[in-house]
DNA sequence: TAGTGGTCTAGACCACCCC
DNA sequence: GGGTGGTCTAGACCACTAT
C-alpha cells in the first residue's frame, strides 16, 4: 500500500537492529551523521530523524559535538508501591545508593483543590517543595511535595541540610505517612523533565500523584506529584 | 545562554497557549501549514517540527490532506487497578460502554520466562491471545494474554463470538481470576500501537504487565500484558 | 582547526481529501 | 484541480568538543 516514505523508518529500523543483536554494543558511539548519510545514501535530515526515533526510544543519546552512543542500560529500579513506600528505603534495599536534594520550596496559599484534597481552610498556608531524586547518582525523579504549614511548623529551618523528607519528618514530627492513594499515568517529558532528569524532549515519563495521611492524626497529610524516567523505573503492584 | 534555536520551541509555545487558554478549540481546525508558515515568517519544516511536538503532547491530531485539529478531549478513564479488576466491568461502573475484541490467537510452546511464571512443563501448550479494548468505541487498549491449554481445554470454541474474556473464562471455567501482581512502567508507543489504537507514534503509553492466579487451585493462571493509551487512562490505587 | 551534532531555509514531489 | 499534510534533497550556518 503505502510505501514510498519506507526509507526513514527503514533506516531507524535498521539502526535498531544493530543495537539489539549487539552488533554496536553499549556505549559504543554510532558512525556520524554525516557518515551515515553516505552510508545509506541520503540526506542530513532523514538521518536525523531516524536517530531522534531511536533517541524516543531510550536506545541511543546525543552529545553535541561529542557524537551518537548506545545507551548504557540503565539500572532499571523497581519500585514497589506500597502504603510504606519511601523512595530512600525502597533503593537502599536493592543495593542502591539513593539521595534527595532540594531543589527549592515556598510558602504560598493552597489552590482551590489542593484546600479540598488537605481538608484546610483557605486562609491556611502550605509548603510546597520540589525535590529531585538520585539512585546511585543519576537523577531519576522531580517531585513536588505539598504539606500543610500547621502540620509542620518552622519546617523551613530542617531544610538546609536536606537528604530524605520522611527522614525529616519522622525526626523532627514523628510522622511517618502512610500513602492512601495513588494515581498513574504515563505522560511525556517537558521542558523542565529535560533539565533536571537531563534527558531529551519527548520521552516517557510515569507521573504520580498520591496522597499520604499522617496515621496518627487520620487526616491527608499530604499531596506528592512524582515524575519519574519511563527508562529506569518499573512500578511493581502486589495485591 | 544558549539562544539559537528559540524559533521552532518559541512557536510550539505559542501555538500550545493558543490552544490552552481556548482561542483555538477543542475540534478546531488549526490554519494550515503553509499559512502558518507565512504567519510566523518560517520554513516549512519549522512549522512542522513545531507541530510534532503538540502532536507528541497529545494537543492536537493531523489528518493528511485535512488539516491539523484540536484533539477532542478524550473522555479519561479511571482505572481502578485492584485484584479483582475487570476492564469491561470497570468501566461499565463509570457509564462507558466497553467492548473487546480478539484480534489473533495461537496454541504455542511457552518460551522459558513463561513456563517459570506459569509453572508450566516445557511440552505444555499455552493460549496466547491479543485482544483490543475500546471505551465507547474507542481503541484504548492492546493486550496480550497468556492462559495454559490445560487450565482452558477448548477456548477455542469460545472465541468465535469474543466480547470480554473474564466474562467467557466464568462462564465455560467457572474460573475467576486473581490479580497478584502488576508492573507498570510508562513507554513510547510503537509501530504496532498507531495501528490498532490509531494513535502517533512516540506518544506515551502506560504498559502494565499481570499475573493473576486462579484461586480455587491458588496457582498462577493469567499472563496479561497491557499497553494502554497513555493520554485516555488513570490507573487508580488506593491502599 | 577540524569534526560532531543542531537549527533553519528553499524548494521538489508525493499521498490523500474534497469539490 | 486545488487544497491539505508528509517525505526527501541540497546546502548554509551555528554551537559544542576535542586536540
Amino acid at each position: 500500500m503505502n510505501k514510498t516514505q519506507a526509507i526513514c523508518a527503514d533506516i531507524a529500523q535498521k539502526l535498531t537492529e544493530q543495537i539489539e543483536n549487539g552488533s554496536v554494543k553499549s556505549g559504543d558511539k554510532l558512525p556520524s551523521e554525516r557518515e551515515l548519510c553516505a552510508q545509506f545514501g541520503v540526506n542530513h535530515h532523514v538521518i536525523r530523524f531516524a536517530l531522534a526515533r531511536l533517541v524516543h526510544l531510550g536506545l541511543v543519546v546525543s552529545h553535541q559535538g561529542k557524537g551518537v552512543f548506545v545507551s548504557e542500560r540503565v539500572h532499571e529500579i523497581s519500585y514497589p508501591l506500597t502504603n510504606r513506600t519511601r523512595f530512600t528505603e525502597n533503593l537502599q534495599k536493592q543495593d542502591v545508593h539513593a539521595d534527595g536534594k532540594l531543589l527549592g520550596w515556598q510558602i504560598r496559599q493552597p489552590s482551590q483543590k489542593e484546600c479540598l484534597t488537605l481538608q484546610l481552610n483557605p486562609k491556611d498556608q502550605i509548603y510546597d517543595l520540589h525535590i529531585i531524586r538520585y539512585a546511585s547518582g543519576q537523577p531519576v525523579s522531580l517531585t513536588q511535595t505539598i504539606l500543610a504549614e500547621h502540620h509542620v511548623p518552622g519546617l523551613n529551618t530542617f531544610l538546609t541540610d536536606f537528604h530524605s523528607l520522611y527522614q525529616l519528618l519522622e525526626d523532627h514530627y514523628n510522622i511517618k505517612p502512610l500513602r492512601i492513594s495513588s494515581v498513574l499515568q504515563a505522560v511525556i517529558s517537558c521542558r523542565q523533565d529535560t533539565e533536571w532528569l537531563g534527558i531529551p524532549e519527548n520521552v516517557p515519563i510515569l507521573a504520580i500523584e498520591s496522597i499520604a495521611n499522617d496515621p496518627t492524626a487520620g487526616k491527608p497529610f499530604e499531596i506528592s506529584c512524582s515524575r519519574l524516567r519511563g527508562d529506569m523505573c518499573r512500578c511493581l503492584i502486589n495485591f
